[in-house]
DNA sequence: GATCCACAGGAATCCTCGGGGT
DNA sequence: ACCCCGAGGATTCCTGTGGATC
């Protein structure tokens, strides 16, 4: 039943991207002088999760690169690389400079050297969760290399703003700012369309069912395609040539919580300690939170430690803060 | 309204770990 | 075998803030 099953992994970048040609031929216009051999100019997308922000920033440098002679470009993902040398490792493996590169202790801005002595095609670089990046003042350092160009890719325009220092914002503020909203059901239905005519075959689903997979999603393409997938993969399982909207139901929930465990997972034990309390008790102030989390840690680190914690789940939107010191109160993002 | 207290978060410093040099 | 160095996490110290209490 299933035809192609990379188009249905959430990777997968579509040549024909839909219902986003405004911020495609918007971000193209921003990148357009590298096909004049001209410098250009960095832009920030932004907007909810599963709105496709990833996937066109990819799709336009892909489209960009038929055009031009000669183009490197690289993603990262700075929540995974959040160090300022992890995040400059990943650069210069996109331009294959790091051969002799093994340790953390290589002099102190070597990585930025290169980078800066890099004389090779424009550079255009990808830089998603750009908020969780811990020293912003690279972006200051990969801004004054004039053969790069940063796409950078954020929740909220203003987690990445307000956390910049002044020298900064004067500089990137004035970049373009290209806004992505929320897929509504029915384009997230041609979405998914798409991926079932390359990726199963003709008459496994048809649009009523797409359709409660879209609304299952709630806006959310990377939890529609979740979903869409599961449900494949679990008809072949039981060896029906078709998707039921029963199979679709039993898989919903295990999608949901496939996606949040991605979340999780990168948390460090003490973080995961802190989610999971915060989970059971559904609300609770930040005393009584550290209390039942010395309980359970053997070790536990010391409340400041706890505040940071606590913030990065917040930037992380796992968790929500509300209220001003005494009254503050965590509980989960909805 | 003055005072107290729990809490947030910035800055400086300490600690630990991994890898290089001698 | 030993020391050294840089990075990043944790801790210590601190200031500011707003709710609670009288």
């Amino acid at each position: 039943m299933i035809t192609d099953a990379r188009v249905l992994q959430p990777e997968f970048v579509p040549n024909d991207v839909k219902h986003r040609s405004a911020e495609v031929s918007h971000l193209s216009d921003t990148l357009r002088p590298i096909v004049e051999g001209n410098r250009a100019t960095n832009s920030l997308l932004y907007g909810p999760s599963g709105a496709g922000k990833t996937c066109i920033a990819q799709h336009t440098i892909e489209q960009l690169r038929e055009n031009v002679v000669a183009l490197n470009y690289q993603y990262v993902n700075c929540w995974e690389d959040h160090s300022r040398f992890k995040t400059l490792y990943r650069l210069l493996d996109g331009i294959e400079n790091t051969f002799d590169i093994h340790r953390q202790s290589t002099p102190k801005d070597e990585l930025l050297e290169r980078l800066r002595e890099y004389d090779g095609p424009p550079y255009v670089v990808i830089l998603d969760e750009v908020d969780q990046l811990q020293d912003k003042s690279l972006l200051y350092d990969l801004y004054r290399i004039p053969h790069i160009t940063m796409v950078l890719i954020a929740n909220r325009e203003e987690d990445v703003f307000n956390t910049l220092d002044d020298r900064l914002n004067s500089r990137l503020g004035a970049c373009p700012r290209i806004r992505f909203s929320q897929y509504s059901i029915s384009e997230l239905v041609t979405i998914l369309e798409d991926r079932a005519r390359w990726g199963i075959e003709s008459d496994a689903i048809n649009t009523d069912q797409l359709e409660t997979i879209a609304d299952y999603a709630a806006g959310d393409a990377r939890v529609a395609i979740g979903i869409f997938r599961n449900a494949a993969r679990v008809a072949r399982q039981n060896g029906n040539d078709r998707i039921t909207v029963d199979v679709i139901d039993q898989v919903v929930s295990e999608t949901k919580s496939e996606i949040r465990q991605k979340t999780t997972d990168k948390l460090t034990h003490h973080q995961q300690v802190l989610y999971d309390t915060i989970t059971e008790a559904g609300e609770i102030g930040a005393g009584d939170l550290y209390d039942a989390y010395c309980k359970v840690v053997d070790e536990p680190r010391t409340r400041r430690t706890i505040r940071n914690h606590l913030s990065k789940l917040e930037q992380y939107n796992l968790i929500v803060a509300t209220g001003n010191t005494k009254a503050r109160s965590y509980s989960l993002q909805s």
